[in-house]
DNA sequence: GTTATACTTTTATAGGTATCGAACTATCAT
DNA sequence: ATGATAGTTCGATACCTATAAAAGTATAAC
């Protein structure tokens, strides 16, 4: 796994906003083994949930799908986030067994 | 798992010398498994493997051991760093299911 | 078209941080 | 004690970034 990557990655969940984002994406996939539900969020969900406007959200969208961690899909008038779940797993194998990837 | 302690974990690992460090150290567990060798390093390895001076290694050391990511131990003249392995195996499953912890 | 909603882009700013050089402390060897 | 090695602390700087306010774009409803 390349270094520079897993940087970006771990500095886009460095953010306690960004990472409450992404957190959201994990818990809603964990909920839809469960309960059939699509994991994503639209990004209003988010502006309501953080303390902080439109604009900074938006930016930490920006990032967080910059460093391969999310993807958006616009929807008529809104855009929905989804976990780019490829990318979770090498994170998670990262601190498994860094040596074999 | 603490959103706080998370962040600032995500946040020590962004820096890619810090990485590089953390990624040493995980490297010399898998190789430990096999070579029975000690996942430890001296600071001194840091400072000839990275290209930056001895005043910077100690302060990336001091935030991975902030982040409760390493700890290290003094012996003698030197200074040697192990991995948190809880704190690792915490990392790991924040990827897998953040929902259970 | 007009209005409203849902974002995005631009610009500015305040605060954080990676790095270095210089000076300092700790331990060891002689 | 002296010198050498290993690491830390301090002070300064240059760069980065989270956030907001204002203005812009896109889609939908009417």
């Amino acid at each position: 796994m390349d270094s520079r990557k897993l940087a970006k990655a771990f500095k886009a969940l460095s953010n306690p906003n960004r990472l409450q984002i992404y957190s959201e994406l994990i818990q809603r996939r964990a909920d839809s083994v469960e309960s059939k539900q699509l994991h994503h969020c639209g990004i209003t969900d988010f502006i309501n949930s953080l303390n902080v406007g439109a604009p900074t959200i938006s930016h930490h969208i920006k990032e967080l799908v910059n460093a391969d961690l999310i993807r958006v899909e616009r929807q008529g008038k809104f855009v929905n986030c989804f976990l780019n779940e490829a990318m979770c797993k090498q994170l998670e194998s990262f601190f498994n067994h860094s040596s074999k990837d």
